[in-house]
DNA sequence: ATAGATGCTGTACCATGGTACGGAGTCAAG
DNA sequence: CTTGACTCCGTACCATGGTACAGCATCTAT
């Protein structure tokens, strides 16, 4: 199965553009080409494992994973290095739970503090006042 | 008190630059400025009162606020509409809410695949199965 | 009065994840 | 064989929150 870069960003459900970067960031590497006459290169020809590498990183950065990271995903899939999947899961988790701490924290605090506003309009504003000095 | 630029950064814990580009994002106004012969404006000046708006502009950022919801804060505030104020405060409780649960069931996913992943070296990486289509 | 520290403007650049476009080349159908 | 759709490359642009620098002007301390 031969496909064109059009055909390969429809089946992976993204722009034609989002591919070349992709190319560019090194996370779809260049494909063979057809048509190549010496200079501009020629048609870039995928095939179906292609479209796996793609549907793969659309479903790590679901995940929270930067493009980066998912760089490094294909190359450990690729040598089949468990042990550095794991740990850059566990980094990733790592940074999930302080960003998720963080903002539960942020988020009590302007709740309270719009509990405290809707309380009583008396005096300045809770929210506000929570952020001046 | 009057200000130059850099003792407000200093004041601010910010660069320099930091205050430019606030003023440019509207979020500090163009101060009077002295020595401006007429063209090419003049050293701003700075008062206390820009202090406190630096400060409330870094302390709503942390909070996570964005630039463009501090400029409204900031309208608000001056103009009192608590009102106002409490529905971007829930605004942003809401989508720190979405967030939070979407990174929650994130985190659970990906510990969970990590514990099968270390759990047993048979097979593929269930993490990075996972991505797979 | 003069050196050196700041300040001014405008513009370019950083990361992140793309999107858009011009002008040329290529491919498939009729 | 022509036409229209697709692809090529390079580059510029979007948002977000800044940072950096060049080339002057001004200010402050000596």
């Amino acid at each position: 199965m031969q496909l064109t870069i059009g055909k390969l960003a429809a089946a992976g459900g993204v722009g034609v553009e989002t591919i070349r970067y992709y190319q560019r960031r090194g996370l779809i590497d260049m494909p063979t080409r057809s048509g190549g006459d010496g200079v501009g290169g020629g048609i870039r020809r995928y095939d179906a494992d292609d479209v796996r590498r793609l549907k793969f990183i659309r479903s790590a950065q679901a995940a929270g994973f930067t493009l980066d990271e998912i760089a490094d995903l294909l190359e450990l899939e690729a040598s089949d290095d468990r042990v550095r999947v794991r740990a850059l899961a566990r980094q990733r988790i790592d940074a999930l739970d302080e960003k998720i701490a963080q903002m539960t924290e942020t988020r009590a605090a302007l709740a309270r503090l719009a509990d405290q506003c809707a309380a009583s309009d008396k005096g300045p504003c809770p929210i506000l006042a929570a952020f001046d000095p």
